[in-house]
DNA sequence: TGAGTGATGCAG
DNA sequence: TGCATCACTCAT
């Protein structure tokens, strides 16, 4: 499978949310290839985005955030589950998309609709906070040839604190996907 | 609906 | 320093 490039992730973060919807997320790990098929995720626009971690500013956490594009942006929440993004957007735009649910392929454990069980099952955690999406490990490969996909827009979940942020439709999901974690 | 869990960021 | 908060999950 093809490894997704640096320019894919250097664009509008809900564009990258969109088109990464039907790729295949990949993590080499002993020798093994766990593989699932992106089916929802969110959007994170930038400082600008009250819901966005980056809103908070430049911080140890959020540094990732801030950089280079083509970025893993993995931390930890409620002291028990990881949440992995792709870091989008030139260097500087604080912009990401978190990868939400998976369509298991070939190697998960477990379930893996919503962000915390996603990780569980892919075996990421805060190891991976800042690996690049280009190396050899961790990475998003095309699905060729691309089926059309009949997408659905939601306001993202978990962000009731962020005023009309949270109303925004920047969460996506393939339509009639069993895979999906609220539809 | 509420408990569990610990890093994070801000107030002091 | 201390404390409220949290892009979640699972058992009631």
């Amino acid at each position: 499978m093809r490894k997704l490039d640096r320019a894919f992730y250097d664009r509008d973060a809900q564009l990258v949310a969109r088109d990464l919807l039907g790729r295949y997320l990949v993590h080499r790990v002993g020798g093994l290839e766990r593989v699932g098929r992106i089916v929802e995720v969110e959007a994170y626009l930038g400082p600008h985005d009250l819901a966005a971690h980056s809103s908070k500013g430049l911080t140890p956490r959020t540094r990732v955030m801030f950089g280079a594009p083509g970025h893993a942006y993995v931390y930890l929440i409620y002291g028990m589950h990881h949440c992995v993004n792709v870091v989008t957007e030139a260097e500087g735009r604080a912009s990401a998309v978190l990868l939400r649910a998976l369509e298991p392929v070939s190697h998960l454990e477990g379930r893996t609709q919503g962000p915390g069980l996603l990780c569980k099952a892919m075996g990421l955690d805060l190891r991976h906070n800042g690996a690049d999406l280009l190396g050899d490990d961790l990475y998003v490969a095309e699905a060729l040839p691309m089926p059309p996909l009949r997408i659905v827009r939601r306001p993202r979940i978990g962000v009731d604190y962020a005023g009309h942020w949270a109303r925004r439709l920047l969460r996506f999901y393939i339509r009639d996907n069993r895979w999906v974690s609220k539809p």
